[in-house]
DNA sequence: GTCTATAGATGGATAGAC
DNA sequence: GTCTATCCATCTATAGAC
């Protein structure tokens, strides 16, 4: 596996990148050495500084990319105009987004504490973006779509019990990703919307 | 604040599990030194070896003892006959037990990765006992009190939007513990109450 | 019971050969 | 572009004085 040496570059940018988010993923940031992903991608730890400036920007790098492209993913959606329609739109995007990538969900959501201030300043400012998201869907939909007390609590509380998922989900497990989205749908669905008069 | 030397132990056991405890919560264990906590502390690194056999070992004492007093905690709370009045016990119960333990939960909750193997699968255990309480008492109710399609992820999806509230909660913020527990009751009960037959 | 001192290992990051 | 070698800081844990 390991280059014995004198190879080019290709893609090693990239490997270092891969790399790196699989070992903070499995071990947390602080505890992975960049002696660890040099071994990883095959290349001496001394190699991976042509690449990275340093190990916090290797870590912001990755935060902002993954928040980067969730947002712009979620900004090609086609949005349905009804309220109640596009708020399935988005909790089966977010659903299918996060389950596809389990590594960057979980370093995104593990390792701000590991940021420098202004760092974090940044991924908090995109997070909050995405979450302002959910929350003009559910405050559009005040008109009598949805019954719903506090938007912003509701947001949040959405937002963790979708985002919980990939703390125990298993893709070798019962469920798939359809079903998975039909079932928290069904939840999502008689929490905020209106209960029916009763006869 | 430090103390200068030649004091008695008095409690400094208990002070160093609470400042490692803090400690952790804000940086992580892996980025926490144990000269950081015997500072915090007023001791000397070597010190800290007198109460603890090691670091690792004092992660899980900290981990192992927080689950130990959320299955008691649980245990001493009386419970209604009735399923849906003892789902708001729980949710009641999780949320202001969670609320008052930030730092605990906090660690509970981000450090499983840095536990040993063997320390790992005793917490997990620990902590599938208490997701068990929450679908014994979905499971309950399946006589037609609850509406729930799927006993487990049901109870998944109940513990992640309880436990989120940690994560973005202030105590100093527009919500009490008091009304926090009511919205997400109302939450709960839409998400698992049988919707009543339409007119 | 706490201290100082230190062993032994490992970390991030850089310099210079090839 | 990658490697080897290394600097220097820091870490966990222990030994021994007080």
């Amino acid at each position: 596996m390991a280059r014995k040496s004198g190879s080019h570059s290709e893609i090693t940018g990239p490997r270092i990148r891969h790399a790196a988010l699989s070992l903070f993923a499995q071990h947390g940031y602080a505890a992975v050495s960049m002696r660890q992903i040099a071994a990883e991608v095959g290349v001496q730890a001394g190699a991976i500084y042509l690449y990275v400036t340093d190990k916090q920007a290797l870590l912001f790098e990755l935060m902002e990319a993954h928040m980067d492209d969730l947002l712009a993913a979620w900004a090609a959606v086609p949005k349905p105009k009804d309220p109640a329609a596009l708020l399935r739109t988005f909790t089966d995007f977010h659903i299918a987004y996060h389950l596809d990538r389990p590594d960057q969900v979980f370093v995104a959501y593990m390792e701000l504490r590991n940021l420098t201030p202004e760092n974090f300043a940044a991924i908090e400012a995109k997070r909050r973006a995405y979450e302002a998201e959910l929350e003009a869907i559910l405050g559009a939909g005040t008109d009598g779509t949805f019954d719903v007390a506090d938007t912003r609590v509701t947001a949040m509380a959405l937002i963790a019990m979708l985002t919980g998922i990939t703390g125990w989900y298993r893709t070798d497990g019962r469920l798939d990703a359809a079903r998975l989205q039909e079932i928290y749908w069904q939840l999502t669905r008689k929490m905020v919307l209106p209960e029916p008069v009763t006869a």
